[in-house]
DNA sequence: CATGGCATGTAATTTGTTACATGATTTC
DNA sequence: GAAATCATGTAACAAATTACATGCCATG
């Protein structure tokens, strides 16, 4: 469904293939979704079939014929429609799980696990950065910092985690 | 294959039914992931095939028998193992595509959904202070204080975007 | 006597992932 | 000549949601 959503949102910026889509979701939007091209030609099929979309084929010289699709007004009123409701999305992070699970590992692995995920998020960290800047709407900007503050605030979790197991447990 | 591990990790601590695993999650990581009947019941039936678990049915006065699952050596073994796997998870908002999606909305419009998310993020917020406070280990206390510390992010968050907005837009 | 908690499950559907399959062109 | 980019798709599978279906017991 959020591919729907996603495919609609972007459409209504300009018509696209559904190649130039997957383009920008990598670009963009790689951090909150991964759509493949499994999940996007199917969509924009029913999409089609549903009349959300319309499409045009274009021939072109020296490369493949691609199929732009338009986004038509049933679509967009569509997307108008789910952007004004609230969103309702959970945490849903394995790594929380993994944590809320590991109490039958010893401090020693917990911290191991707790180390691992702070370094991996500070190595994450600088390509956010590098994202952030090259962010080319307002909109991307946002999403970059979004993704930035979110990690940030998990690592400062991390520390006091961290700390916590290494004051608790025996030294 | 998360409520694998979830299931698997929460009977690592003692033998339960598929209603007491249900209510455990619910109370300890509702906010990581919602796991109902239809999920957890296959999933232990699966789990049993495997021989990841075994079960044995409890016959109960004044209520339903129970069949109470315990882990197995192997179920044990597999748990651990994932555990020390990193978790690599996506931030999957939905409410991150909605911005990004709404720069087709009017500079109000979009101020309307951010501060209906921010609303939304500071009443949530006051039950998962509650939640921080009933945390029965330190595990859950964790998973509360995660909660809490992403929720004060992404408020932080939203008034940058809510002062760009306003900034930025003509008035 | 109705509501809610205890307790089990199935079936249909939706959603998404991964891998497979094809083929031309451009750049290194 | 190999690799990357452009461009389309299908099929098999995995995972998860939702709704349905059942039934007893205790409390108010």
């Amino acid at each position: 469904m959020l591919h729907r959503y996603l495919i609609l949102g972007l459409l209504m910026d300009s018509p696209m293939s559904g190649y130039d889509i997957r383009k920008q979701v990598n670009a963009a939007l790689g951090m909150v979704t991964n759509a493949s091209y499994g999940t996007l030609y199917p969509t924009l099929h029913k999409l089609l079939a549903q009349g959300a979309v319309g499409v045009q084929e274009i021939s072109q010289i020296g490369r493949p014929a691609k199929k732009v699709y338009q986004i038509t007004e049933r679509g967009r009123q569509e997307v108008l429609d789910w952007l004004k409701q609230p969103a309702d999305d959970q945490l849903q992070r394995e790594f929380l799980l993994k944590l809320y699970l590991a109490r039958n590992l010893s401090a020693n692995d917990v911290l191991a696990l707790v180390s691992a995920r702070r370094a991996k998020l500070e190595f994450e960290r600088q390509a956010l950065q590098a994202d952030k800047s090259g962010a080319g709407s307002p909109q991307a900007g946002w999403v970059a910092d979004y993704a930035l503050a979110m990690c940030d605030a998990e690592v400062e979790w991390l520390r006091r985690v961290e700390t916590h197991i290494t004051q608790t447990s025996v030294v």
